[in-house]
DNA sequence: TACGATAGAGAACGGTCGTTCTCAATGCAA
DNA sequence: TTGCATTGAGAACGACCGTTCTCTATCGTA
């Protein structure tokens, strides 16, 4: 038998995976499993319900963005530079070939009604956020609203780029920031 | 009987509400008979399928969506605030109770794999209020790129409003378009 | 080698959903 | 009034889903 730390993350993967292809109330917990190759009683043993394995797929979505953010952060010199790198982020993101928009505003217009834990999970993961950007900005110097301003790129391009399935929006986010930016350090 | 159009409108009214609420998998067709006093049986003479029956749905969100954009844009003296006025409307609509995002991004999330129609309708949504800005951007004699990044803020205030279930991103929203359409044309 | 615990495969169960069908009631034509 | 077409209410059907259960095979241990 492998072990329960492997199994996890090979159902967690799986159900991310096809999760986010095809929306969770498309898939049946056969596919996943049949995804994993771990047996159902494994699954549930390691899960009480699928909504555990949402969250547990949110989860790991979250620890996905806050690395991909922080490594992109990481790159720049300056933190205006700091700022703009969520944007270089997004970027690479949309090009990816399974980018499917952002997995919390899916599975948040997907789940929002039947499961209240989605609802908090996903209202954390984006004020989470706007704390990371708020920080940036006040470390900037700028006035404290263009947090939410460049906060509110992020998402738009989020949604744009899924829904045109093109990765432009990222480069146009990123420009408009730009501009509010020196705007607001002026 | 009620009349045809009479029925397919209750149809209509209801399932949009029923399905803006809960989304459209967690809504049976049960739910839409009780809520709009149809019979089944009329509903499917009505409408072939609930595929057609979110298509009816997603037509008349966007006929609400044009009409709603365009009131507000008819009260406004300037090119400029023409496209602030898209802003204007957002932050009336998410101060209604029942807001809860933008209906086509819910529905792409929740649909887009099974159902192409429904990636085809919202791709053309968004499209065609693209051109809209892009025109009023055209007559306001900015730079096209402004158009892009207006329309990516206006669905970033939509996502943002919705999941953190308050209103303030709109005029975020709008303050920040200000400066971008202020930088476009200096 | 014999045995008991455990795992996997998948059948089974209860519930729900989209769709169709039944049947009694209604309204209209002659 | 009689007969017929049509309607609404809701039962019925087939499919699917989340979850649990059964059964067989396997593995470690003595």
């Amino acid at each position: 038998m492998i072990d329960d730390t492997v199994a996890r993350t090979q159902v967690v993967e799986a159900a991310d995976q096809l999760f986010y292809a095809h929306g969770v109330q498309a898939v049946g917990m056969d596919a996943v499993r049949t995804a994993a190759g771990v047996s159902l009683k494994r699954i549930y043993s390691l899960f009480p319900s699928k909504d555990a394995l949402v969250a547990a797929v949110l989860e790991r979505r979250r620890a996905q963005w806050n690395a991909g953010i922080a490594a992109s952060a990481a790159r720049a010199a300056t933190v205006r530079e700091k700022i703009l790198a969520v944007f270089d982020f997004l970027d690479a993101w949309f090009r990816e070939a399974d980018f499917n928009g952002c997995a919390f505003i899916n599975a948040y217009g997907e789940l929002h009604d039947g499961n209240p834990d989605v609802t908090r999970t996903v209202r954390e993961q984006k004020a989470a956020f706007q704390r990371y950007v708020a920080d940036l900005v006040r470390d900037a110097g700028a006035p404290e609203p263009l947090a939410a301003q460049i906060a509110i790129l992020a998402e738009g391009a989020q949604t744009t780029a899924a829904i045109a399935g093109t990765p432009e929006a990222a480069g146009q986010a990123r420009a408009a920031a730009e501009v509010l930016i020196d705007a607001a350090l002026a």
